[in-house]
DNA sequence: CAGCGTATTGGCAACGTTTCCAGTAACACA
DNA sequence: TGTGTTACTGGAAACGTTGCCAATACGCTG
């Protein structure tokens, strides 16, 4: 009486049928045999006959049987699922990083569920909870905030693998991790900027609280200490990675007393903003302000003029991050971890200065 | 004797300890309760008296309890999961609606799944599948082919609510969507190219299988047919939707004898290989050719000239879809269609061209 | 012909929840 | 004191799998 109407109508039923789970039960009723051996066929097990598996396979087809694998993996104890936490996925660098995560683990027979952040420490708290309770096999993040205690908490919860992406954490000596060599990308970078002629190198970036800020930093000083000269303090601008402060901080650093003759943009968003203000304040990049972005993005290659960036194959971090955790997955004991380079590519966009 | 040295030895063991999950048997036992109590304050039930309720609390507290959310699930028939199937995460466009779908979706208790296509027809329904085998409340996603049999046929043994994105499916008049108006949007495009004295007007596209190409098409015959003028058959080009596409079909239309004074790129990567083949070739942006792109992303308001674009809101478009799916998830019979409009931004890239 | 290994199958107890149904105690009322 | 009601609690059966163990049949050896 739930449904009066079930039979006959060939109208569609305004609320879907109830429609009764198909299940394996179903399956062994139908060719005649045990539950059991319906399992064993379908997880290939060895000890099934020929005949047996074919009335099987063939009632399957017949009742059309589809797995539940919440059972499965219930019973199971093992999902085959790995979780990935980004920060933001709708920055093409993420994207590029999950992608390539995703295509080595799906080869590997396990499927990726990736959740956002977006760039929220408790998000990335609340995710992990999550991920934790759906009982996920591994995990691939990238946190928001290294030092958040929290964040720490909820991973130390977690006794499947993790790998880190790009992020370092304290108290985590045993955290697996896929790095990018920031420091000797900056390092270049500032070697080519003072090789130009420039001293007056500043750079905008998000706060030192993540790694590859530290990293970054670390090459920016290097670069400065190796030749004896000064570090412009005053040009170093930590905020957020977003395109507003980008901006922000570059109208703030034309309009001081003197101001940069070159300035590195530590993010692709960070960029955008920048060239906003450099636009609106109406300097040419390259001849007027020399230009250095990190990552390499459409955007960078197609600017007028093109723009010099520190670059790392995105790509290959996430199938590096997916190869160590399949690793840790078949037993491997941790850490491990991958340093994945970065280049320099010179582009117009840095141009001789002052004192070139 | 499994686990020999599970006493003492505080160092760490080498495989991490098999660690027997603690269950709500546990937090009964402890507790001094039976398990449906545990249950029912766990869920909040009417029936639970003050003091079983911190009772329970302060056990699983004690025990250090997590839900299950696999048996959880498996008992209760929902996940409380959405799947999400995009083509081309790395597609900052995409990025933005899934960000736009998850935000709602959170919102209202689901958490959702995210899985990349790749483009490719055979991953379409191999997720299909997979999210259905994993028994996902609802499903929103964008096909790679609307045509494919095999995706077809993988939904309709989807008995949850779907909504697709900008896609329409044959035999599907009851599949609900969100809708970007294309027709429009392009018709205002061509209009303005016409207006600005345009006649060679080509248009770069992905294949005419996807809803959004046959709308633009259709917003695109109907400007000319509109003022009464033949349509330049030989400037439309469909193929994929990616930057060599963009470039090998720029190259080719600048060849031709009669070449066009305005190209249309239909999507965010094509437009990366257009600006590449306009480049080579010498041809200005604006001044040679005009151009016009669809979507706008950093690159099209940041490029010299800036780029003029048929926008549209892609987090709305997200929001929109998940929207339309928790009505469907409430019970709310479709199918549900929201239609989200496009804007055309005038920029410098459209120029007089011969007849203006 | 008894005995035994081999190959295959069936039965059943888990996995960790939720939910229905009964049961209990306390209490008020007649 | 018996009865009905209310407010809670416990027990047990699901949900759809998997994997162990026992059972069966068969062929072969001694």
């Amino acid at each position: 009486m739930a449904n009066p109407d079930v039979a006959g109508t060939d109208e569609a039923a305004a609320k879907p049928i109830p429609a009764k789970e198909v299940t394996m039960k179903e399956v062994a009723a139908h060719a005649g045999v045990a539950l059991s051996s319906v399992s064993r066929v379908l997880n290939d097990h060895s000890d099934v006959s020929e005949s047996m598996r074919k009335q099987v396979l063939d009632a399957i087809e017949a009742v059309g049987y589809e797995p539940n694998l919440l059972a499965s993996s219930l019973r199971r104890g093992s999902t085959m699922t790995v979780g990935f936490i980004a920060n933001d996925i709708s920055n093409p660098l993420f994207a590029e990083i999950a992608m390539g995560a995703e295509r080595r683990l799906n080869e590997a027979g396990y499927s990726m569920v990736l959740t956002n952040s977006e760039g929220s420490p408790e998000r990335d708290e609340a995710m992990i909870r999550l991920l934790r309770w759906r009982r996920i096999d591994g995990l691939i993040l990238s946190v928001a905030d290294e030092e958040r205690e929290g964040t720490l908490a909820e991973l130390a919860k977690l006794s499947e693998p993790v790998v880190l992406i790009d992020r370092q954490m304290r108290g985590a000596a045993e955290a697996s991790a896929v790095l990018s060599d920031h420091a000797n990308g900056m390092r270049a970078a500032i070697d080519h900027l003072l090789d130009l002629g420039h001293r007056r190198v500043a750079l905008i970036s998000g706060r030192p609280g993540l790694r590859p800020v530290r990293e970054r930093v670390n090459g920016f000083k290097a670069a400065f200490r190796a030749r004896g000269l000064d570090l412009p303090e005053d040009l170093l601008k930590f905020d957020s990675f977003s395109a507003t402060f980008g901006e922000r901080a570059t109208h703030e650093l034309l309009a001081a007393d003197d101001p940069p003759t070159a300035i590195v943009a530590g993010g692709n968003l960070l960029l955008i903003g920048v060239l906003r203000a450099l636009q609106t304040s109406g300097r040419t990049v390259g001849t007027d302000v020399s230009l250095v972005s990190c990552d390499d993005v459409p955007l960078t290659e197609l600017h007028s003029p093109p723009i010099t960036v520190i670059d790392r194959d995105a790509v290959q971090m996430g199938e590096a991050a997916a190869e160590l955790l399949l690793k840790l997955l078949a037993g491997g004991d941790g850490p491990l971890v991958t340093e994945i380079p970065t280049s320099l590519i010179l582009r117009a966009s840095t141009q001789p200065g002052p004192a070139g």
